[in-house]
RNA sequence: GCGAGAGUGGUGGAAUGGUAGACACGCUAGAUUUAGGAUCUAGUGCCUUCGGGCGUGCGGGUUCAAGUCCCGCCUCUCGCACCA
């Protein structure tokens, strides 16, 4: 609270507190349904329940209720959901170090939260809220999961799994982050285990998910899922193992074929304890157990000599039936193609390398150009050494190996993921029960869906072991088999929350009906999403994953369109004041609420928009929240009494200026760019404060509500305090968006700059339609410009109209 | 190594190929104030003989005109990384 000059006291806390109260009486941001309107579906990714809302949520969620504002006032009927994200690791494990139970803990959370959202002077539409861990809401998960494992979607494994030993639990492969391979949660490295887990079969939809032709995306979001599906185009090939059998290997050089001097084997690979000749036993055994000891770390070093040893087997090579050398090496990995190379060191670096430690040898097939001096060689050029291949470029040597291996049944061509199928089984208490039970006689049989759901039992010892905890709880375990009656057992794995979050956004379109996930007629008249805001970091996780489910839906028939967001923005991260990512130990944490007491929220939405381009992130500036602190004071001061100068303003100047602030403004909350909108909107505050007093009321009084109804998104607490100190009817935001005239904007008089060789030497004030003669005329004439041209010749004028004139001399 | 993005005052950042540094923070001076704070006014890229000169990571180029476009480097950030 501070005195201004008036005396009057500016307390923002009390305002702001004041037009929520008045917000919620009146139900201003029940969502619109008015059919004639466009619809917006605005949604903001939703947060975990951790405890407080942090600087971090502010940053997310009040520019996306700046941009959703924006659309409503332009008349769309906008609707902009929030809810928690209730499941998961954040809040089991402060549940533990507490010892309160997750669901009390996440529900205390959940009340504290949703008191500081409403702070924020949000539109959300509070009503459509959906918590995850609320059995109304993980029914349906359940059911999505039952739908999954009748399509196929779903099914059961033994696979080689990402294990945390911190949070025991397993892992999905986009939760492994790095390449010192750590759990995204928690930050330990993980390890390798084999269990029988659930998976979805994301990679079926793999071709699809490569898409993006329906969606504004970003750019980086693309890229980063383009790689992450990693999808390469190739052959399998069939070589003999002489005595053993056919193993296959993927290649996406099949033209190199004629080159392929060896072969090698992941150490992992099932079949090396096969071809493994008795006298290279116990080489390929010491071997094969170095390669199971090394940590993932060791393994990846790029920079690692490559090692391998003979196994004594030989395979024929299919193009020239040459016997080649197979080796295992731990540079092949098995989880990717087949797990066997045919390796070609003419053309792969990696197979270079080998090759020189190993003394095999190395047959070029593709030219190389005359200056090329380096080794492997894997750019364009002439194949050679490859009988029916040579002489054509790599495209048409590919396709015409690829002819022949299938014409000889010797190989096809094949397309490879980097893609892995999504393994959604954690070993955690708190999470979505999987609806499925084990019967001796019938086996895997799926929950009935009228049974659903299966309910997380409340009373469960929830502390992890390494196994799911719902093991030891007999009651929830032992059932009977839905089939046979017979005595049972139930799934006691729990899903990935990130499966809880692939679907929320149908939820919220009707979070209480119980006929399906949602109401398709409500569906039908919001979806999809049209404009989504979060961060990058969910670029190759969530936002895989949701467009996963909304394809599956689609084929379910649940909705008719492929993409679950047609636009998508990513803000940016806020730091801490030392620009280091804010964290506990670092004690850089920005407590939101302090700067909400002193400057009030207003102040801390407009100033997390103004620090900069909001997908740019950056630290958090203590200071300059004061200047925007002072921008909402200063504006407010606008429709407090005038202290008449006496002077005169141009009130075609104010309009101008007007004009050109709705238009410079509407342009920039289209794009995102909320800086320069409220440096803009400063920019004009100046001003208006500056002739106040000064033009006529009614000139006045227009200029100001078109102010006021441009702050409004911005800060709305003080945009509905102007506005009703205006005398205008509640509520501004209800108010359509202001419109702007060319022609206003368009200037009777306008400054032209004078250049002379390129270089500023004078502005002029002419009419707006001067023709450029006169404009050059005048240009000439300027007593700063005339000793840089007198004496010289005028070689040359350019004229941009409105702009400059440059006079070039020589 | 591959891919993407970014280098502009003391700081955050503005600039459809056309006035570089908008808008703020900070700083300086002044007004007001018992004082501090708050507020208001003016100034604030660097150099200057006050004419002007130089300035957007570095080096070239295109253009009447380049922070912006092109070529070659350097640095930083992020992502992926033995993917056959």
């Amino acid at each position: 609270m501070s005195e201004t000059k008036q005396g009057r006291t500016y307390d923002p806390t009390a305002l702001e507190r004041r037009w929520q109260e008045r917000w919620a009486e009146s139900e201003l941001y029940t969502t619109d349904e008015d059919p004639e309107k466009i619809k917006h579906y605005a949604l903001t990714m939703l947060p975990y329940p951790s405890g407080d809302l942090h600087v971090g949520h502010w940053y997310a969620m009040t520019p996306s209720d700046t941009r959703a504002r924006f659309m409503r006032m332009r008349g769309f009927r906008v609707f902009f959901p929030i809810g928690f994200d209730a499941f998961g690791l954040p809040a089991e494990n402060a549940a533990i170090n507490r010892g309160i139970h997750p669901y009390k803990w996440t529900m205390s959370n959940i009340e504290n939260m949703r008191t500081q959202l409403r702070q924020m002077g949000t539109m959300f539409d509070f009503d459509s809220e959906v918590v995850t861990c609320d059995p109304e809401y993980y029914r349906w998960n359940q059911w999505f999961f039952l739908k999954f494992f009748e399509k196929g979607l779903a099914y059961r494994k033994e696979v080689p799994v990402d294990w945390c030993p911190r949070d025991n639990t397993t892992l999905a492969r986009e939760q492994v982050v790095g390449p010192e391979r750590r759990c995204e949660r928690c930050g330990t490295p993980v390890i390798r285990k084999n269990l029988v887990q659930w998976l979805f079969k994301i990679t079926d939809y793999a071709d699809e998910l490569l898409d993006f032709s329906e969606i504004d995306w970003p750019e980086r979001v693309r890229v980063l899922q383009t790689n992450w599906i990693g999808r390469s185009e190739g052959a399998e090939i069939f070589f003999e193992i002489e005595g053993i059998g056919t193993i296959e290997v993927f290649t996406t050089r099949p033209d190199t074929l004629f080159g392929a001097t060896f072969f090698v084997m992941s150490p992992e690979h099932p079949a090396v304890e096969k071809i493994t000749t008795p006298e290279r036993s116990d080489e390929v055994r010491a071997y094969v157990e170095k390669a199971a000891r090394m940590t993932e770390i060791d393994r990846t070093d790029v920079t690692r000599e490559k090692t391998g040893v003979f196994t004594g087997a030989y395979a024929i090579n299919p193009a020239n039936n040459e016997r080649i050398p197979v080796f295992i090496a731990d540079y092949v990995l098995m989880g990717y193609g087949t797990g066997a190379i045919m390796a070609v060191p003419g053309q792969d670096q990696r197979d270079w390398d080998f090759a020189g430690k190993y003394d095999l040898p190395i047959v070029r097939t593709v030219e190389p150009p005359e200056d090329f001096d380096g080794e492997a060689y894997v750019g364009e050029g002439q194949a050679i050494n490859s009988e029916f291949l040579n002489g054509l470029g790599v495209q048409d040597a590919k396709k015409r190996m690829i002819e022949w291996l299938e014409e000889n049944g010797k190989g096809r061509a094949a397309v490879t993921y980097r893609l892995r199928d999504w393994l959604i089984s954690r070993q955690r208490y708190w999470g979505n029960p999987i609806p499925i039970i084990y019967c001796d006689g019938c086996g895997t049989v799926p929950v009935p869906e009228e049974n659903l759901p299966v309910v997380l039992p409340e009373d469960a010892e929830f502390m992890p072991t390494g196994e799911s905890p719902l093991k030891r709880d007999p009651d929830f375990y032992n059932t009977e088999c839905p089939r046979c009656g017979s005595p049972a057992t139930r799934e006691t794995d729990t899903m990935d929350t990130f499966m809880d979050s692939s679907w929320y956004q149908y939820r919220y379109l009707s979070p209480h009906h119980d006929e399906g996930p949602f109401d398709p007629e409500r569906g039908a008249r919001w979806l999809p999403v049209d404009q989504y805001t979060g961060g990058i970091e969910h670029a190759v996780m969530h936002l895989l994953y949701t467009r996963f489910f909304t394809k599956v839906m689609r084929d379910l028939g649940l909705v008719d369109f492929d993409e679950p967001m047609l636009r998508l923005f990513n803000q940016g991260i806020i730091l801490g004041e030392d620009a280091e990512k804010m964290s506990k130990s670092r004690g850089n944490v920005v407590n939101p609420q302090e700067f909400v007491d002193r400057y009030g929220s207003d102040a801390l939405r407009s100033f997390l928009m103004f620090i900069g381009p909001w997908d740019q992130g950056g630290p958090w500036d203590g200071r300059g929240i004061e200047g925007v602190s002072r921008f909402l004071r200063r504006a407010l001061s606008l429709t407090g009494e005038s202290d008449l100068s006496g002077a005169e303003a141009d009130p075609a100047d104010l309009a101008r200026r007007t004009n050109r602030t709705v238009k410079k403004v509407t342009g920039d909350l289209e794009a995102f760019r909320f800086n320069t909108a409220i440096a803009t909107l400063m920019e004009h505050t100046n001003y208006l404060l500056a002739i106040k007093g000064e033009v006529g009321e009614e000139e006045w009084n227009a200029a100001l509500r078109a102010f006021v109804l441009l702050l409004a998104p911005f800060a709305p607490h003080h945009a509905e305090e102007m506005w009703s100190a205006l005398g205008e009817a509640y509520s501004v935001h209800e108010q359509a968006w202001p419109a702007w005239d060319e022609d206003v904007i368009r200037a009777q008089e306008i400054t032209l700059v004078v250049q002379v060789n390129g270089k500023l030497r004078d502005r002029i004030e002419v009419p707006a339609d001067i023709t450029e003669e006169d404009a050059r005329e005048l240009a000439i004439s300027s007593e700063r410009v005339r000793p840089h041209v007198e004496g010289k010749e005028l070689r040359k004028s350019v004229y941009v109209p409105g702009r400059l004139v440059n006079l070039v001399v020589g």
